[in-house]
DNA sequence: CCTTGACCTGGAGTTAACTCCAGCTGTTAT
DNA sequence: ATAACAGCTGGAGTTAACTCCAGGTCAAGG
């Protein structure tokens, strides 16, 4: 797959894919004879695990630590595995919140249309004026 | 209440506090005879709404047109209303895809000495090509 | 052959949302 | 009454995460 297919398959920027890629985050994608590079399955299934955990706000950073500790072999599964817990932990808790938020946007909106019906009887009692 | 106090209460540093109100999306809080602040409960409310608005991802300049709206008084209700419903929905999404997100995490950690490993040891392959 | 268009690179610029600072004032504890 | 605190203001600085750009290569179509 080339960068343009891979940037409309995810709905990221091709700017964005070689950025990811300078930062380490993605590894240095295959070229073909001229260059262009060459993405593989496996490089568009690790570009949609890091998209999830980017978009459950975890940090460009903490990925890159991440991805430092897959190069460092397997003494450091351990604290991978804890890692991942602890962002597992982190998204339950926000999920909660959103919830929370949601059940306050959810009063926000039966507010008015409590108050839009008053509001249009003002407007009618305007016109009577 | 006082600035710290409030700041202490929702978490977020008096800067903050000052900042919000600075660019209008907190009204000018009043001062006690010294020229300090002092937080009504109205004011607390509105700082919260704010707050679970902007953890749920609205920004602040979304947050600025819909104080501007109300501003502008009934004439804009439909127009908020519409807003708020807007954000309801993304927000519905926004859950759904945390949730998803959150599925995946969990399938990693539970198979993380069955198939994650294997799998990024061939990632990690790939790279040193 | 020449133009067009996608891709390349290294580096600079942008944006949102804070966060910090210097220099000041009023309040409180010793 | 003096030193240590909060708080105040306008303005500058910071950070994360992109996003854009100039100047260049390469393959294909008319």
């Amino acid at each position: 797959m080339i960068i343009s297919e891979v940037s409309e398959k995810f709905g990221i920027s091709p700017d964005t894919l070689r950025y990811y890629e300078r930062i380490g985050l993605i590894p240095p994608i295959n070229r073909n004879k001229s260059g262009l590079r060459e993405y593989t399955e496996q490089d568009c299934h690790w570009i949609q695990v890091i998209l999830f955990m980017r978009d459950a706000g975890m940090s460009i950073e903490l990925l890159l630590e991440y991805v430092k500790m897959v190069h460092q072999g397997d003494e450091t599964m351990q604290t991978r595995k804890e890692l991942l817990i602890e962002q597992r932990n982190q998204l339950v808790a926000r999920i909660e919140e959103l919830q929370k938020t949601l059940a306050l946007l959810n009063g926000k909106i039966e507010n008015y249309e409590k108050s839009v019906v008053p509001n249009e009887k003002k407007l009618k009692k305007q016109k009577n004026k």
